[in-house]
DNA sequence: ACAGTATATGTCGGCATTGACATATTTGCA
DNA sequence: TGCAAATATGTCAATGCCGACATATACTGT
């Protein structure tokens, strides 16, 4: 029947197209958590090469101290956004986050 | 008087310190903007390169027609992280992001 | 071992960002 | 021109992320 067959392509469809979905999802959800590694372990090189304590960062950039720690344990609760202010306020040039993006691209693919 | 002195010195400080610390702030400030805006534009080159509608792209990331929209119209509702995450999702390249942080250095600096 | 400093962890009220939706506007093509 | 697809704009309830604070734990020199 037409609408069997009809139904079926669409349950087919419909599978592989959430299979093929899930996996470019999580695939992206990797790379942007590998970017988010990446950063955040550039945020601890920076500060700690500058030698400012979480405090000094926090106050750098009108955050709190404890806000840094979560940065650097890289704490679910923390956004791309605030990681990147913390990389720039560190005193991190751009080229340094570009470096960061490079450690990245050599551990995602 | 020895507090005069020590409160004059105190108040100096504050107004250096806080015009240091408003220029270093509108500086980061800037950077960040400048990061955002080429990442943006990163966005919209990827996503036109695939010939992905506006549609297309929200329904790869889970997102919505209008967020992308937003994203490319630089509305101050978006954040760092779905801007990077539509950027991931137009199948940017690790190396695509890099540039847009080449063009936002050249710009910046 | 102790004190002082740095970092980690948990919590919370409040503001920012979200996807979804409706609708307006623009674009491109027959 | 006029139609259809794409994009833009405005709004909102729900969720996410924020700084701040309290407090615990880990260092570091004495």
């Amino acid at each position: 029947m037409k609408t069997d067959k009809l139904a079926r392509l669409q349950a087919a469809d419909w599978k592989v197209g959430n299979a093929e979905e899930f996996l470019q999802l999580s695939d992206e959800e990797a790379r942007l958590v590998a970017l988010k590694l990446s950063l955040i372990s550039a945020v601890k090189k920076s500060r700690i090469k500058r030698k400012l304590s979480q405090i000094d960062l926090a106050q750098r950039m009108k955050s709190s101290q404890s806000r840094i720690a979560k940065i650097e344990a890289g704490d679910p609760s923390v956004s791309l956004d605030l990681i990147v202010r913390a990389l720039i306020a560190s005193g991190a040039t751009t080229r340094d986050i570009q470096a960061a993006f490079t450690a990245n691209e050599r551990v995602a693919s």
